[in-house]
RNA sequence: GGCUGAGUGGCAGAGUGGUUAUGCAGCGGUUUGCAAAACCGUGUACCUCGGUUCAAUUCCGGGCUCAGCCUCCA
């Protein structure tokens, strides 16, 4: 029995899907005008193992990630860079998808773009203002906070305590200044789109209301996001959504937890992010993705070197284990690991419980010395097949464990390696053993490290 | 100031009202020409002060510390 912690209670909920059988997921993607970073990286891997998980547990799943390709900054960056925002905006949709793609990441069923979505956010507006919960103020649009009575539901917050708070200096247009806007009036030389108010572009917020509910319906199963869209992004949401539609707007709200480096949020305006094609120069992306799910998906991630090393150390001793288990295995998973798998999942998606079943299974497999027994394919066959449901263990051991990466400092191909083996082989034969211990500390000094088994003479890259 | 969340062994990171997390690193052993890999063994961990309890790291309350949101942010 599926288990959620539900933002909106602040609790574990047991998981009851609208339609039965069915789930519908829309998560809140990138704004794309620049690479994405290990934040942004954690929310795709997330919710890609949610979606995942969701689907191995039997359930058909909608999963809808929106790319905003329409805002301020997109603007700023293409006229600092004299491009056309689709221009700008096309680029990063590509390095984006390369970055998802590397990352293990499937594709989501739908990617809607908040400029395709025009119409529809048009349309929610005008209701929303039919409704009197949206005001037309200097050709501006904004959103009556006051007429939506559940606002600060998701946040814990509350009106007077948001007023009290307040930090932003009150823009002369707004009744309130806690109303948003739902559509900017254009200024000139921007982009813009022709509406009732006149020519202009849509606040970030109806955005996503807009998408969602016209990809998944009014009512759907979950929303999720980063921490940092709880508020007001996602209360934006639900007020627009709910105030316009008459209906419930998503039930179950996720938010993961942020990447940290020095005990501090990775973001844009603190500049201390690392791009993920930046890491992907000294680490393999397996590790990225196996380092994100090491931690449940709330708590704090600290990104740091030392702890990247570590998940590669982690991650190559379950490749080791499959390496030397049973190539042809095959045959059913064990049907028990498999039911303490879901039992991990379950609660809440307990990806690093699920993570130390691995270990257990690696253990079991490499204890299990003969190869060629029936438990050892059991156990190779269920590695593999939980593997793939977080995604993880989808390479082929031997190329993993000897993958090159630009931290590695040797420029050999396989066969100059394989001609340093047979070298020290002959060595070896001959007792030459001075002469064998050279070149293996030779090899070692350039990262690459040679194991003697019965079935000869195996190399890997550290 | 308001509101969240968190403080676990050298490090990372789960979990639990009394019983082994798991990983990385270390140490001892098996194995090896020596290594490596692997396996076996090895850690008297739960911020602090009170309370509840036969029993608390786990529940409750105070304190301290940290992070986040209250402005764009995944």
């Amino acid at each position: 029995m599926l288990k959620i912690h539900n933002s909106l209670s602040g609790q574990k909920e047991v998981f009851t899907p609208i339609e039965p059988g069915k789930v519908s997921m829309y998560v809140c993607g990138m704004t794309v005008y620049d690479f994405c970073h290990i934040g942004h990286a954690r929310v795709m891997v997330v919710f890609d193992m949610i979606a995942r998980y969701l689907r191995h547990s039997g359930l058909d799943v909608s999963y809808v990630r929106n790319i905003t390709d329409i805002d301020d900054k997109i603007i700023a960056r293409a006229n600092e860079n004299n491009e056309t925002i689709s221009e700008l905006t096309e680029r990063f949709i590509v390095a984006m998808n390369e970055d998802s793609d590397a990352l293990g990441v499937l594709s989501p069923d739908n990617e809607p773009k908040a400029t395709l979505h025009m119409p529809q956010i048009i349309e929610m507006i005008s209701t929303l203002i039919d409704k009197k919960h949206a005001y037309v103020g200097n050709n501006d649009v904004y959103f009556d906070v006051s007429s939506f009575e559940n606002y600060g539901r998701l946040s814990g917050k509350n009106t007077e305590e948001l007023r009290a708070g307040e930090r932003v200096e009150v823009q002369q247009e707004k009744d309130d200044p806690l109303d948003f806007v739902l559509w900017k009036a254009a200024k000139p030389g921007e982009p813009s789109w022709a509406s009732p108010w006149g020519e202009g572009r849509p606040g970030w917020h109806i955005e996503c209301s807009a998408m969602s509910t016209h990809c998944l319906g009014n009512h759907f199963d979950i929303h999720g996001g980063g921490q940092d869209l709880q508020f007001p992004h996602h209360e934006n949401e639900i007020a627009q959504s709910v105030c316009s539609t008459g209906e419930e707007f998503a039930n179950v709200w996720i938010h993961n937890g942020f990447v940290r480096v020095d005990e501090e949020k990775m973001s844009k305006s603190l500049g201390n992010f690392f791009t993920v094609r930046e890491v992907l120069q000294k680490f393999q992306p397996e590790v990225i993705r196996f380092f994100i799910l090491s931690s449940h998906y709330r708590s704090p991630l600290n990104y740091s070197i030392d702890n990247l090393e570590e998940a590669k150390s982690a991650l190559n001793g379950l490749y080791t284990a499959l390496r030397d288990a049973p190539v042809d295995a095959a045959g059913e998973p064990i049907k028990k690991t498999i039911d303490e798998f879901n039992d991990c999942m379950d609660d809440d998606f307990n990806t690093p419980k699920a993570i130390a079943l691995l270990h257990e299974l690696a253990r079991d497999l490499n204890r299990n010395s003969d190869k060629s027994s029936k438990e050892a394919a059991e156990l190779t066959v269920t590695l593999r097949y939980l593997g793939t449901v977080l995604g993880l263990l989808q390479d082929d051991p031997q190329t993993f464990l000897q993958a090159k990466s630009d931290s590695s400092t040797d420029d050999l191909d396989e066969v100059a390696i394989q001609n340093f083996i047979d070298e020290r082989v002959a060595a070896k034969s001959a007792k030459d053993y001075e002469k064998a211990d050279q070149i293996r500390d030779h090899l070692q000094s350039l990262g690459i490290s040679l194991e003697d088994t019965p079935q000869g003479t195996i190399w890997r890259r550290n």
